[in-house]
DNA sequence: GGCGGCGGTGATACACTGTAACACTCGCGC
DNA sequence: GCGCGAGTGTTACAGTGTATCACCGCCGCC
């Protein structure tokens, strides 16, 4: 599910999610605008989670700040469009380079020690939860599914020492 | 997993967790304290999940002011004792009547109509899980699933409507 | 009795997260 | 030019959670 073994932090890939973003944003015939691209790049470019004030204060410069409240707004619109994930646990944003179909659910392992985030999906763990739904009869809109633990990389690190 | 088909407030539900939790603190040897108390008497009243600030404000009466702060203490209390379970995606509380197993997983049903909660655990698809984190290398600690959606209740009303 | 520690509570202040409301600009179609 | 809508800047505010200190009651110890 991600290419590199772990979730460090990968120039290349916040090159390509721009650059996805904006192919995509002209498809769709949206602006994808200074602010918003600037908010992506911040997500794209650190390996973990990062809240919104973080962003901002990252994208302020002496003589030029980003208030939250626009940081938020862009973040609303990255997360229509699929670009980003909110993780709730967190209040942190992640960048998403997958294409989801909708309803589809995703699972984001979040690590305690480096604050990487992966995404996973699972249709075995789909399928099992749409068991459980139903009997209990309850008709599902949306879901969150967030594991917290230890990465592979931080266990091995831990194990060493 | 629910004795009464939905999850409207039962008063005689309330009675039973405190009977239950002051015998569950008497075995530790903790304090049930009246606070303590009073709070998750409010939690386990009401149907729905209940704010931190709203208990606080239940509890207040003219001339004695019970703070948040001291609810969110009584909540962290409750918390580690299994009484009360947190639902991340409201930043709200509800009471628990169940006895988990260590590392047990929970699945929170929230009714974004009537704002009742229910809760249910799946062997099936924490076993689903499992296989998801071992393949990708992830070791939990904590896991959060939360669905929001229509509980059957609320689901019959709008169709009745 | 005096005394010190400890858990629980009260109270204030504060940090962090998120939203409402309003004004302004820019680009575009008429 | 003019109106309109989308995007942004700015301020203020609401909601959620924590740090800190003081106080009190209890219990064990000297
Ligand atoms: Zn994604
Ligand atoms: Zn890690
Ligand atoms: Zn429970
Ligand atoms: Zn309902």
């Amino acid at each position: 599910m991600h290419r590199h073994e772990g979730h460090d932090a990968c120039p290349g890939d916040a090159v390509d999610m721009l650059a996805r973003a904006e192919s995509l944003c002209r498809e769709r015939g949206l602006q994808f605008t200074p602010l918003r691209r600037d908010v992506l790049e911040v997500v794209a470019a650190s390996g973990k989670a990062q809240g919104a004030y973080d962003i901002a204060e990252r994208l302020s410069v002496p003589g030029k700040r980003v208030a939250p409240v626009s940081v938020y707004r862009a973040l609303d619109f990255l997360m229509e469009q699929g670009l980003v994930h909110r993780i709730a646990s967190r209040n942190a944003f992640i960048p998403c380079a997958h294409v989801h179909a909708p309803g589809e659910g995703v699972i984001f392992l979040i690590c305690r020690t480096c604050g990487g985030v992966d995404e996973e999906s699972s249709q075995d763990l789909e399928s099992g939860l749409g068991r459980t739904l139903e009997r209990a009869g309850f008709t599902p809109a949306h879901s969150i599914l967030e594991v917290e633990g230890d990465c592979g990389l931080c266990r091995d690190r831990k194990q060493a020492s």
